[in-house]
RNA sequence: GGAGAUGUGGCAGAGUGGUCUAUUGCGUCUGAUUCGAAAUCAGAAGUCCGCGAAAGCGGUCCGGGGGUUCGACUCCCUCCAUCUCCGCCA
């Protein structure tokens, strides 16, 4: 959410940042519903204050023992009043809220302009690039070495619901073991293992809901969410809470299921690993104090980085247009790995820096030479799994047919070096 | 899941319809005293919203929401959380 007096007082602000990400919104009438809020809560104000002093009058007399019945008349109708201007300005404040909320964050000055993303750049590209002769689609190869099982998968649960079997499964577990002690053991960060259902409170706090609703699988019964993404439930931790300046930056990481439910987003380009409505990812999340989170976010970046390289993956990192951020960052950069196979790229991790985007839904403060102010809030995927398979999977066949697996999971995989190829 | 109880400021803990501007204690901050500290004494302090150039003024907040009333910390409804007992269960 924006700061709310920047729509009366600097409304331009606001215009241009959402022109530049191509995001449309009715400013006019929300900075109409803010005058004629505030002009109602004027009036209610001032009709409070009256009937504050009308009561504290009846008191007194009852004290002294007069009859204060005709004062008690008189106030009634003041209470009325008090009522019907209540309600026109909860109307208004509800709508005004409402609309709010659907408001996308600013871009920050270094943003570049675009529209898709075509009009992302490219910051740097690193690792080893892969070469030798083009190798087997990750979904052949991992169906020949029996690692993964999406027919059955589906026949439980539907499309997009893999099973992963024996070292398919192993690996999995390794991935996810390995990028948390990394985060844990060298990046800082407090391991958390937060719930995977949240409640409604919690999917507005980080902006997934209103907006987008439908992406989101629900619990109907119980009014409780699957999480897309542990940047919910470990950024909601601290919501309405005054967090002591002392302990930031606080810095968290976590391991869930995520759920998707990626209504309409199906195509051929979204076979196999691409794209699934439940998968594995390891996420960091930050607070930090407001003139931190610029160095805080590029850190993140390469916490994020430093994971490709141990995994000796080839990787770039794009520095993501307006038009292409994400609903509530500020900025944002994405990683991408190469899959030699599909000759593509992957993302693989989305690093943004919220700024008091979230902190102003969620209530996440602390308090700064005696002033409380909102922080500011970062997270970056380190990493989610299923593109990261994709690529070393494409990346790691060996000539006889095996998968090499990669040094740093080795440990994880009790000290095996590869999957050989199943015999015939 | 059933029965009962509780929810008040940073913490503890009073308050059962109007002297609540929320008693009191602890803690915090600022002074005084001291070489400095402790102790003691005096004083101060919260949130959010609005109006205002400012000084300041008004409103709001006793778990959340709603209701009754001229008036609600207090009464009613509802939701949430915690505790105790019972039941069930990895």
């Amino acid at each position: 959410m924006l700061d709310p007096r920047l729509y009366r007082e600097d409304i331009d602000r606001i215009r241009q940042g959402l022109e530049r990400r191509g995001a449309k919104v009715d400013l006019d009438t929300m900075v109409n519903l803010d005058i004629e809020k505030r002009k109602i809560n004027v009036r209610l104000d001032q009709l409070k204050s009256e009937r504050n002093a009308a009561t504290e009058k009846i008191a007194q007399m009852k004290r002294s023992g007069q009859d204060a019945q005709e004062h008690i008349e008189k106030t009634r109708a003041l209470g009325d009043e008090i009522k019907v201007q209540q309600d026109k300005f909860n109307d208004l404040e509800g709508r005004f809220q409402a609309m709010a909320l659907l408001v996308p964050n600013l871009p920050q000055a270094s943003v570049p302009d675009g529209r898709t993303s075509a009009d992302n750049v490219v910051r740097r590209e690193s690792g080893r690039k892969y070469e030798g002769p083009k190798p087997k689609h990750h979904l052949d190869f991992s169906r020949e070495l029996g690692l993964h099982d999406f027919e059955r998968g589906a026949k439980i649960a539907g499309s997009g619901f893999p099973i992963y079997v024996g070292l398919g499964a192993r690996l999995e577990r390794a991935l996810i073991n390995f990028f948390l002690d990394e985060h844990i053991t060298h990046n800082g960060f407090t391991e958390i293992q937060p719930p995977v259902l949240v409640n409604q409170a919690a999917m507005i706090g980080t902006g997934q809901l209103p907006k987008f609703a439908e992406d989101m699988y629900t619990i109907g019964d119980d009014g409780l969410y699957l999480v897309p993404t542990a940047e919910v439930p470990l950024t909601n931790m601290h919501s309405n809470e005054v967090l002591d300046a002392a302990s930031l930056p606080i810095a968290y990481a976590a391991y869930t299921t995520c759920f998707r439910r990626e209504a309409g987003s199906w195509g051929k380009e979204t076979r196999g690993f691409q794209r699934l409505h439940q998968f594995d990812k390891v996420e960091m999340v930050q607070f930090t104090e407001p003139s931190k989170s610029e160095e805080a976010h590029q850190k993140l970046v390469g916490y994020a980085e430093g994971l490709l390289q141990k995994l000796d993956l080839h990787y770039r990192v794009l520095e993501l247009c307006t038009g292409d951020m994400g609903f509530g960052a500020a900025k944002c950069y994405d990683l991408e790995v190469f899959a030699p196979a599909e000759e593509r790229w992957l993302e693989v991790s989305s690093v943004s820096n919220f700024e008091d985007f979230q902190a102003r839904r969620a209530n996440i403060r602390t308090k700064l030479e005696g002033k409380t102010q909102f922080v500011h809030t970062l997270n970056g995927s380190g990493l989610a799994t299923p593109r990261v398979l994709v690529a070393l999977l494409e990346r790691n066949q060996t000539a006889e047919g095996g998968f090499r697996i990669p040094e740093v999971l080795q440990p994880y995989m009790g000290g095996l070096k590869e999957i050989p190829p199943k015999k015939k």
